[in-house]
DNA sequence: GATCAAACAATTGTCGTACAGATATCATAC
DNA sequence: GTATGATATCTGTACGACAATTGTTTGATC
């Protein structure tokens, strides 16, 4: 009786009662039959339901929080809530991992910058053709904020941040924002050694040029602009990384 | 008696045991205190110095494993290992945030073939330069393999994978390989479907241009191929998606 | 009747212990 | 010498209990 395209007998890899959890929930978050902010039943609940015991359901619980999926908090209205999972999410756990890969030494600040001018130079050019007004008053109101500012200020790498991360919303590309988000966040330690003013008032003039750029429309400008104004950054700050 | 100079008596936020641990464990590895596959000591030891119970070192020991820094295994010999952490495992990690936030609809093909565009490009003009015996050597494998397979290889996309990879890699940029590999494994599944006859000896002809500009050093003619190949792939392969 | 403080309740966090499951090593039998 | 089985040791899972946290409710007080 032996059927010759009989499937071969394969026996399906044995799971872990804490894997089965966890995957079960992680597929109903991302099937939608969780909401996003939703809570989740309770851990006495679900151990229930699954038929475990409450610290397998926290073990699993523990995995998805990791994943950023879903957020515990304590307390009598606490619980367990789905997480809303933004492109935001992925440049904050891609700059944790960058930073624990540099520490480790399994990557260096010049392969970082060389992507960071990649995505940015691009960058540039898409927010000069898709830019919108809410992006534009945030950049001048970062720009202007630079120019009021004095050498001391300890937000000044910030505002920096916040310059190029804008540009990178502006692009209209989300996951280019977060990779830029990341990786520009993650350059930063060298960057911010020891600005002197000199550079700082450069470098607030070049954020001049690349917003008048993309204020008015002009790609190519932008891209220029942007590509030179990295060139000046990172130079120095490589320089400042070697002469260590 | 009251020093103007004085610091402000700010209470430190208070840790969890569980985190605490956490964080000790992390700081050990990150600072080469435990060396990377070393073993760690077994959780019950762990546990009596810390002066915690075991769960709580358990919980802290998972947190570790999701964020990719050690792993478990069961056994007489088993134990916690301290993981050889490479860009390669970010790119595994970039990967699968990456598709769930796809499949929560945070995001867009359209937005992940951008950003490949803007990375694999430069790719293929420093793998130009930097290129090396070993790396040529694997895509030469590839391309043959390609050439030689028939329209209904499973295999195909895994092909297409790791010639894109590969040309990461011999790029030199360890973050560039790794977030190639992410990316485009993340636009897979909208790529491999039907791939008719046509389409596939086109872009095995694609590939053997780039390599061939890759093995004699042109840098802006493997650019310029590697520009052009992505634009007849994409193109079709967000048709598809668009004809849906 | 309004206001504030104290008790309450529900949920997660931590603990202790016990046992089951996995697996490399070692002893034993053939 | 090889294969089989016992063993030791580690992680995985279980159960039950208590502590910590925090929104809610209730009660006392003015």
């Amino acid at each position: 009786m032996t059927d010759p395209v009989a499937q071969k007998f394969r026996p399906q890899q044995v799971t872990r009662p804490r894997d089965q959890v966890e995957q079960q929930i992680r597929e109903a978050i991302l099937t939608g039959q969780f909401a996003q902010g939703e809570k989740l039943p309770a851990e006495t609940e679900l151990a229930q339901q699954f038929g475990v015991s409450r610290p397998t359901v926290r073990e699993a619980l523990g995995a998805l929080v990791s994943a950023g999926l879903i957020r515990k908090s304590p307390g009598v209205a606490g619980g367990s809530f789905v997480n809303v999972v933004t492109p935001d999410s992925l440049s904050q756990m891609l700059k944790e991992s960058m930073d624990t890969i540099l520490r480790l030494g399994a990557l260096d600040v010049g392969e970082l910058t060389s992507v960071r001018r990649m995505l940015e130079v691009p960058a540039a050019e898409w927010a000069a053709k898709n830019r919108q007004d809410s992006h534009l008053d945030t950049l001048q109101a970062i720009v202007q904020k630079q120019r009021d500012t004095t050498i001391n200020d300890p937000a000044i790498p910030s505002y920096d941040l916040a310059f190029h991360t804008t540009i990178g919303h502006a692009s209209g590309n989300r996951l280019l924002a977060a990779f830029i988000a990341a990786v520009h966040d993650s350059t930063h330690p060298a960057q911010y050694l020891e600005v002197t003013e000199e550079v700082g008032r450069r470098t607030v003039k070049q954020h001049m040029a690349i917003l008048r750029a993309i204020e008015s429309g002009e790609a190519e400008t932008a891209r220029d602009a942007m590509a030179s104004h990295l060139d000046y950054v990172l130079q120095y700050s490589l320089g400042i990384v070697r002469s260590e």
